[in-house]
DNA sequence: TTGAAAGCGCTAACAT
DNA sequence: ATGTTAGCGCTTTCAA
């Protein structure tokens, strides 16, 4: 192991002549510090090729400039592109952000804020697990600056952030409704998951307003396209064997969506003529496919923006935040 | 702003009568401490919430265990995939990653190793821009432990992973060549890419051993769906221009790919009879998307692990690797 | 405008 | 098995 040993401001403090605090001050930017002696001290930083330490710093300080992000899954294109307007808006904040996955799982949840915890982030952006939430709960308590993002959880004052999914999904049914669709599948996620329930309640609100002439029958499964696929080619055959024939379905995601039209491929269905198909999410890849998906769009980017912001501002001056971004149907070829 | 104050080993120190050494030593596992005396200081330490200061632990030790990940950009599905490997990884042995995105940008980079330093992460894991590399030899000079993914950086000595991307080439060639196609045109990423380089070289090979028989013609484009599609669009307009009537196509990676193929589809053209289309790396939605693609395969999440682990090698005992993954030609539907 | 002293929370080295 | 001392690199008092 090579001996490393990083250059301190005690080192320029020697070799300017000057104090450690005279030193500190010039390269901080803070307090008096002569114009000559802060430039002599910042050519023999230079020199000496000094890089302040953070860790001592925020000792200090008791900030660390730093965040934590807690997703479900960062390779799940949706939550790529949130990480991604999070860490964009963090870097150009001075800040940085420690990246943690979950997999879905309450344990590693817990776990991730423990440790970020011990990293006294000064803040954390958590897409909840929400299969429990006592750990956010306790999160809470001890009062570290955090935004749930995608979910509201019962009994838990904090910052939220989430799309409008219950208009999202209002809007998907709308559209289907006035394509003539009479037997809507909602391919839904499952019951825990906020985000569900609400696509659930709008979609609901919809096809009320039709008075029984549009009828709607709902399956739920976990995440995955594996899953999806199989529990959807089980879903449909029940479908079939109940003699209800489906013209159009309502996905949970884009993930899901790509398997029920893998599904319908297979079997030879006609999209959108003989069953219409929308998904949820807009991921990049949803106006490449053949055929180019008819989905409710969210601006992802922008959720992981707008987390950031509340979290600074929550950081900054305590206010809670709750935002809702809009969401809007891009109609493409499968409706 | 609510006032927080952790609790700390001097609490509990005080608070059981001991020395905060002792309270140390329990808590950290280090060193003896008598049975009772351990669990009194771990139930104290429950009892208080303390939460070891990690930033306050590293000042000393001169370990963060953190590790910095720089890539291009986490939402291109190749980085996340990558960066999720080294992130599960990571997690397993302790480490926290801290993610940063250069869009491709050399400053970007420079100014991301800058503040990884600061924050004296125990190494990095580096796509390179490429475009310039001092950046990166200066942190070699530096001898902070890296490893550089995806390139090799001539001149500069340090620890690499990469595919076998001449490998690649070659096989995606080869295929083409005995599907019997003879016009190959090789759509590249552009020349101060290493893997650009290397899969060019790769094809090379394969079509000198056809005497003649088979000819290339490459033309190259920077990154991006949009652009790549832009791109094609003229240079196979030119191609058509002058006669030649490409039967075949390597696209430098999958998204190239689905951009051609959205082209190619446009323009009527039949895949995989009239022109055949191969991509590179094997992104998720490959195999979904219509129809799907042929490509070649490189396991990108334990190209995460494996940079994981070399890193993690060359902290340890200072060893240097030079690691190259395997690749694999998967033949679906666009050949 | 500069400096001295003290301390952030932890652990290494050396006692006892 | 437990404690003392000192110090990691920085910044916050308080003084000059």
């Amino acid at each position: 192991m090579t001996k490393r040993r990083f250059v301190t401001i005690k080192d320029i403090a020697q070799q300017s002549g000057l104090s450690v605090i005279t030193v500190s001050r010039a390269l901080s930017g803070t307090g008096y510090v002569r114009k000559e002696t802060r430039e002599k001290i910042l050519r023999i930083a230079e020199e000496l090729g000094y890089t302040k330490d953070s860790a001592a710093s925020s000792l200090r300080t008791k900030k660390t400039k730093i965040l934590g992000v807690v997703v479900v899954d960062n390779s799940n294109p949706f939550y790529a592109e949130v990480v991604k307007g999070i860490e964009i808006e963090a870097r150009k904040n001075g800040y940085s952000i420690i990246l943690v996955n979950t997999d879905r799982n309450y344990e590693n949840e817990v776990n991730a804020i423990n440790m970020l915890l011990q990293r006294r982030v000064d803040g954390l952006i958590i897409t909840a697990v929400q299969k429990r939430t006592d750990d956010i709960a306790e999160l809470v308590k001890k009062h570290i600056p955090n935004v749930i993002m995608g979910s509201k959880l019962k009994g838990i004052k904090t910052n939220y952030i989430y799309t409008d999914d219950e208009d999202g999904g209002y809007k998907a049914a709308k559209h289907l409704i006035e394509l003539g669709k009479k037997n809507i599948l909602l391919f839904n996620g499952m019951k825990y998951k906020y985000a569900a329930r609400m696509r659930e309640k709008g979609i609901k609100k919809a096809v009320a307003r039709t008075n029984g002439d549009v009828s709607l029958h709902i399956y739920r499964t976990i995440e995955g396209f594996e899953n999806a696929y199989q529990s959807f080619k089980s879903a449909f055959s029940n479908l079939s064997n109940q003699g209800i024939a489906i013209d159009a379905i309502i996905c949970y995601n884009d993930i899901y969506a790509y398997a029920v039209i893998k599904h319908l491929n297979e079997l030879g269905v006609h999209i959108p003529d003989e069953i219409a198909v929308v998904g949820f999410d807009d991921l990049p890849f949803s106006s490449i496919l053949n055929p180019p998906l008819t989905t409710v769009s969210v601006d992802k980017t922008r959720l992981g923006i707008e987390a950031f912001k509340a979290l600074i501002k929550n950081i900054e001056d305590n206010t809670l935040a709750d935002i809702v971004l809009p969401v809007e149907l891009v109609r493409r070829k499968t409706t």
